[in-house]
DNA sequence: TGTACATCAGTGAACGCGCGTTCACTGATGTAC
DNA sequence: TGTACATCAGTGAACGCGCGTTCACTGATGTAC
């Protein structure tokens, strides 16, 4: 069947969103082409007329999920108190709960570490877009400056949330969620006082 | 061939050592039967004398690996100081360069999240174990109220490692471990105050 | 406008391969006498 | 102490299965005339 102008590439963004669903759920290892088709509406022969192979693929679902976090950011309220915002909705019972609609860094570090040079380029890019567009809210007079203080803060979200999803006392799991905001906060209010701005202390 | 008394128990011991290393080098699902015990010097069959699924292999290897860091802990200098120098270990170049030798959470932890209950209960004794002996020492008189603090440092240990490993930036890679050394002192130093110890501000 | 043909996204079976697991067999050592 | 036998950790081939990838084929739509 031969199909009009733009439906390739709507298919081919079915696709990507499909799989990074799959990545997030069930690991990049542990996601089978026919499975993640399927998620697609699709057979797995179609996939190799979108992309050369399956790695090509991861590099293409990493770009999108790290997009995906960055717009969800924008969204939320301007400079600082958008970040905190940002901080308590990733580290909520929800996000720890929904792994698959969540953030891809939460999910698949590890793994992605683990991969190829393109797959670590492409999360690489895509985290400092996030990343500087974090530091531009809390420091916008000087965001280069912020821009590693703001990576360690995501890295502390990210092992939060890992370690909630890990531990199977309940409980225990939730106030982790609830210490991480705390200790976030602290690392963001001596934030605010390394680019001298006002902040009262704890 | 039938062998000595002990001569079980040390080859299921190499067996676990040998998994640990792999499935933090390539992942728990990266991770073939047969290559593992290629590495124990063993052929596959012999994996169903010692274990009953690779399932149970993993349970016992998240277990062992966790009991080395802890033991790789108490080895550190006594009280506060010798969670001072665990960090700065964690957070080495080292380290980040060797996940063989590594932690098992920096590796592994968003698989173990993704995994079976018993996997996962391993896994939370296991931490337990740690982070109460880090407690124990940046908290003697009340190690309990610093648990989940601890726990909070030990995530930002594991995120930042991890995000290290994943980055193409060499440079970057480098000044994360670093600024993550920094947070993680501003949290333990938040820490000493939140314990009534007189600590002076940053 | 109507018809013939070219295109190519998608189908579904098949490829070789490595996975976790099973099993008949081996043979060095421990035990019984 | 010497010999016959039982044990069982380890071997290596084989099992069915799902993996990533390939390929001959389909058929609805776009294009040419």
């Amino acid at each position: 069947m031969r199909y009009g102008r733009e439906h390739k590439q709507v298919t081919r963004r079915r696709i990507i969103e499909a799989a990074g669903r799959r990545f997030k759920t069930d690991g990049i290892d542990g996601s089978g082409i026919a499975a993640l088709m399927a998620d697609a509406g699709l057979t797995n022969g179609a996939f190799y007329a979108h992309f050369d192979s399956k790695d090509d693929l991861v590099v293409a679902a990493v770009a999108d999920q790290l997009r995906e976090q960055r717009e969800g950011l924008s969204a939320a309220a301007p400079g600082p108190a958008g970040a905190e915002q940002f901080l308590r909705e990733y580290l909520s019972i929800r996000h720890r709960d929904s792994p698959e609609d969540g953030c891809p860094s939460a999910a698949l570090l590890d793994e992605i570490a683990r991969s190829a040079d393109a797959a670590r380029r492409a999360y690489t890019d895509g985290v400092l877009a996030v990343i500087d567009d974090v530091a531009a809210r809390v420091a916008p007079d000087d965001p280069q400056s912020a821009r590693v203080r703001s990576l360690t803060i995501y890295a502390l979200m990210v092992g939060t949330l890992q370690l909630s999803r890990a531990l199977v006392d309940q409980q225990l799991a939730d106030v982790v969620l609830e210490q991480g905001i705390q200790s976030a906060l602290t690392l963001l209010d001596a934030e605010g006082r390394a680019i001298g701005r006002a902040s009262p202390p704890t």
